[in-house]
DNA sequence: TATGATAACAAACAAGTTGTTCTGTAAAGA
DNA sequence: TCTTTACAGAACAACTTGTTTGTTATCATA
């Protein structure tokens, strides 16, 4: 990729991870991204359409590096193993905790929800082959309980407890409630 | 209240709910809703400063019906008791599904969002005070574990399931994941 | 180092949205 | 009936969005 394309791209980046500890993401128009990053016009609409599209790509940069070891250990873990699974998990919170700086402003304003839905995307793949069979309750019903569940753990850490709780701990809460 | 203010105000209502199954909420304009509304656009702002406003104003409304009768209860009931509170959970699931046709639009596209976060300041209060102390896990992380469990139930409920589930049975699930 | 490709820039553009303000009209309520 | 008040309609400035144009700067590479 040219070396001015990055340049651009980082500096819309950077601004609008700036922009949203202060301005709700509704709030935030495209001019103050572009004023902000110090760009043109023109320049932003060459690299993104709209600004759900930033949003959009700003997600997908995180769960790229969030997610990763996940997409390369498919291979090689066994999945089945509950101890490893909660690894799995906290493994994902480790990640999560290291790209706190850029992630705390997208997960606090009501882009948060937009974020909440790209993760519980992935999670519902992690979780997906792992849900053990159980009679009663609806199998989609408990996905979506141990999914959600988990994506609402990592909101409450961010939120509420930023660095009250270690990785390990806040898997331990989650187990507790939540026993897969 | 005079009648033409009534009048105004539940088409705008009507307007907002119906133009929600067909627009998202931050696609849907002010014009729109006075269009659909067949009002003047300052009688609008007469009403609402934004649409933000008409979103919450709505969501009180419905959740003043939702929770009406948990507010009354609030003197006559004991609340320790296990069986009664599964009980208010099962009505306001009721209560839910009566509103159905009005919270539909709401529910689904990006305002769920908004809707859900006031669902949960109601259900804070309610989870609150009922929630028994168990040591290990912090009473925070647990309540809102049982409050983001309780409504992404009811999001599950309506998005996927509509009609597939009683609301007994759905807060059977919830009471067999979450166990208070 | 020279050169063709391409990204960035500034400026201007139309189209649409927002929220306010005005005047005249019609309906409500006492 | 008479006073009050809500509504409609129109016009308004300020702002946002997304596109287009011509120019300049930067890059990769031959």
């Amino acid at each position: 990729m040219d070396r001015r394309q990055r340049k651009t791209r980082t500096a819309i980046f950077q601004a609008f991870t700036d922009l949203l500890e202060q301005k709700t993401y509704s709030a935030l128009t495209v001019q103050d991204i572009i004023d902000a990053a110090d760009i043109g016009r023109s320049t932003f609409y060459a690299h993104f359409e709209t600004k759900d599209e930033l949003l959009k790509a700003m997600c997908t940069e995180i769960f790229a590096h969030v997610f990763s070891e996940e997409i390369m250990q498919e291979a090689h873990h066994d999945f089945s193993d509950r101890d490893s699974f909660k690894d799995r998990l906290t493994h994902i919170l480790c990640h999560l905790q290291e790209k706190q700086q850029s992630i705390r402003g997208i997960f606090s304003g009501e882009c948060g929800e937009i974020f909440m839905r790209y993760f519980r995307e992935y999670l519902f793949q992690v979780f997906d082959r792992h849900l053990p069979d159980d009679g009663e309750v609806p199998r989609a019903y408990r996905l979506n309980h141990a999914v959600s569940s988990f994506a609402e753990t990592v909101r409450w850490w961010f939120r509420e407890h930023n660095n009250a709780y270690t990785p390990e701990e806040v898997s331990a809460f989650y187990f507790a409630c939540v026993p897969l």
